[in-house]
DNA sequence: CCGTATCCGATCCGATACTG
DNA sequence: CAGTATCGGATCGGATACGG
């Protein structure tokens, strides 16, 4: 991606950041610590190698990811969060992961957040009995 | 928008919510109060009516924003934020933005936050001092 | 003032093949 | 294991015209 140098406000950047279909899973699946290329590959669901390294470079771009190269064989690569802006990113995204719960308790997509362990059964049960959901 | 029904994690509905150029931008224009169509075309620079009217929808659809219509000539329509959804937005929009803050002085994009009055002359000072950046 | 419809170039993203 | 190149369908987003 050309970054662009003509940004009138902040948030024209933040969309800049965050777009992309991947971005914010890459993000989070870094949180607990560095990855290797083929780990994210095989860890994020889905995503292509291509879009990977793709969005990865992206990140790092933008000061949320950091990368470091070490030769030799097999080659190592490690990628993770900065702390500064990739740690900060987190933060957000956290807040933004329990609007997206909210809206699967809402609409009644519980077994997705079982499956992955998001909530327990318990979890599910007593929050959506506090929001005022029905179960489907 | 067509809203899938076979997320498989909350991430994925986050991508949806918050995906599209102007999203954050209208929903942090909503942080202050309602506002009508008219008055967003106005204060989002660069938006069309079919952009804002597209988005506004989707963000209605996933329960951010609430619309409001008063029958009566002229017409008059209120968006405005949702207190369950759309001020948690926020939060995290707010987080974001400072990123994009501390990204645009990295790159002494300085002049337009002092135009829009995001920061002050003394305040920009302070925070590249405090982070290192070089005045450019 | 508010909302819909259509056209069309730009971009996104998945598949696939290939290199060090 | 890590990374690049290309192609093509799907989607995005701007312009513009029209309707309630």
């Amino acid at each position: 991606m050309k970054i662009r140098d003509d940004y009138t406000c902040p948030l024209e950047i933040v969309h800049d950041i965050i777009k992309g279909k991947w971005k914010t899973i890459i993000l989070y699946q870094l949180k607990d610590g560095s990855r290797g290329l083929s780990e994210l590959e095989r860890e994020i669901e889905g995503i292509t190698q291509k879009m990977l390294l793709e969005q990865l470079r992206e990140l790092t771009e933008f000061g949320l990811v950091e990368k470091k190269s070490y030769d030799g064989y097999p080659l190592r690569v490690e990628y993770s969060l900065t702390e500064r802006r990739g740690r900060k990113m987190i933060e957000a995204i956290t807040i933004m992961q329990m609007i997206g719960v909210d809206y699967m308790l809402e609409k009644g997509m519980t077994d997705a957040l079982l499956n992955k362990g998001i909530l327990s059964g318990e979890e599910i049960e007593r929050l959506m009995t506090e929001q005022g959901y029905k179960n489907v």
